[in-house]
DNA sequence: GAGTTTACCTGTACGC
DNA sequence: TGCGTACAGGTAAACT
């Protein structure tokens, strides 16, 4: 599932392979991929035709491709999307939603996405920042992130610690996968109220929110299976490396007790019982 | 207004 | 073999 590292491994595939390139034609095979786009396909490849892809930017999970009209490609990849390079003469992918092609020839930038919950859209005059996805709050790994607000904020959150960790207008980039990998690192249960945790213990987590996605970004993301790869068609192999997501009834790497999984906001959370013990309700 | 739940999707795994 | 069901989960709308 795409998650900061994951938007991050693309970006920076995408960026050495359109950037300066001039768009020819952007087809639309499937309207849900481009439901946010309201004008509609039509509009879609008459706005991008002829324009010149300038810069692959990224705001948490969200890509953005500013173009030399002042507008922005605006893309994300949901759980199942992929924005993959291909030659001209590669056969359609089964779930190829968009497909651009060049001006020169070269290779298509094609979106394909099983489950469609990522989709792209075009945003007038958001070659900056584009509007759609200004309440998106920066990500950890942004310099401009700014630690002492973010701790305020959170602590003055009556929620639980996983809820803020995965609302990507309090901090961007985080999932499911590495909310839970911090938290086992955090030694901290998602169900933590978050008005209880001290500054220090916001440091602490915050610290290895960054070191879980740095080290995933180096390991190129995490695949489980083949619904996300690099933009050349590669998985990552950071799920080697999880401590807590998706090792239910496995022995904790750290302690030894075996990992539970627990339904939380209608999905799973995985947690060590001994390392990470549930606050008392 | 803040916090929480639900709808959106489809392929895969699994039980009967 | 075929059918039904559970599950995966990021986002935003709907709800409390």
């Amino acid at each position: 599932m795409p998650e900061l590292p994951e938007v991050e491994t693309v970006r920076i595939g995408l960026s050495k392979w359109v950037t300066g390139r001039t768009i020819a034609t952007a087809e639309v095979l499937h309207p849900r991929a481009i439901r946010r786009h309201l004008p509609g396909d039509a509009h879609f490849a008459a706005v991008l035709a002829g324009r010149t892809v300038l810069d692959v930017s990224r705001r948490g999970k969200y890509l953005w491709l500013p173009l030399d009209s002042g507008d922005a490609i605006i893309g994300h990849l949901g759980m199942s999307g992929q924005l993959l390079m291909q030659p001209a003469e590669a056969e359609d992918e089964k779930h190829l939603r968009v497909r651009f092609t060049f001006t020169d020839g070269g290779p298509q930038l094609r979106f394909v996405d099983q489950r469609t919950f990522g989709g792209l859209s075009v945003s007038e005059g958001g070659a900056g920042l584009p509007d759609e996805i200004s309440h998106i709050a920066r990500d950890p790994m942004d310099p401009l992130f700014d630690d002492t607000a973010f701790t305020a904020r959170i602590r003055g959150r009556h929620t639980e610690v996983k809820r803020a960790l995965l609302d990507q207008t309090l901090i961007s980039g985080v999932g499911n996968i590495y909310a839970d990998e911090a938290l086992w690192r955090a030694g901290l249960h998602g169900t933590r109220p978050t008005d209880q945790l001290t500054r220090p213990a916001v440091a602490r987590l915050l610290g290895h929110v960054r070191d879980v996605l740095s080290e995933a970004i180096v390991a190129g993301g995490t695949s489980f299976d083949e619904l996300y790869v690099d933009v050349n068609g590669e998985s990552g192999y950071f799920d080697r490396s999880l401590n807590a997501y998706g090792r239910e009834n496995e022995p904790c790497h750290r302690c030894g007790a075996i990992i539970r999984r627990e339904q939380f906001m209608n999905r799973s959370s995985f947690s060590c019982p001994r390392c990470q013990p549930k606050p008392r309700s």
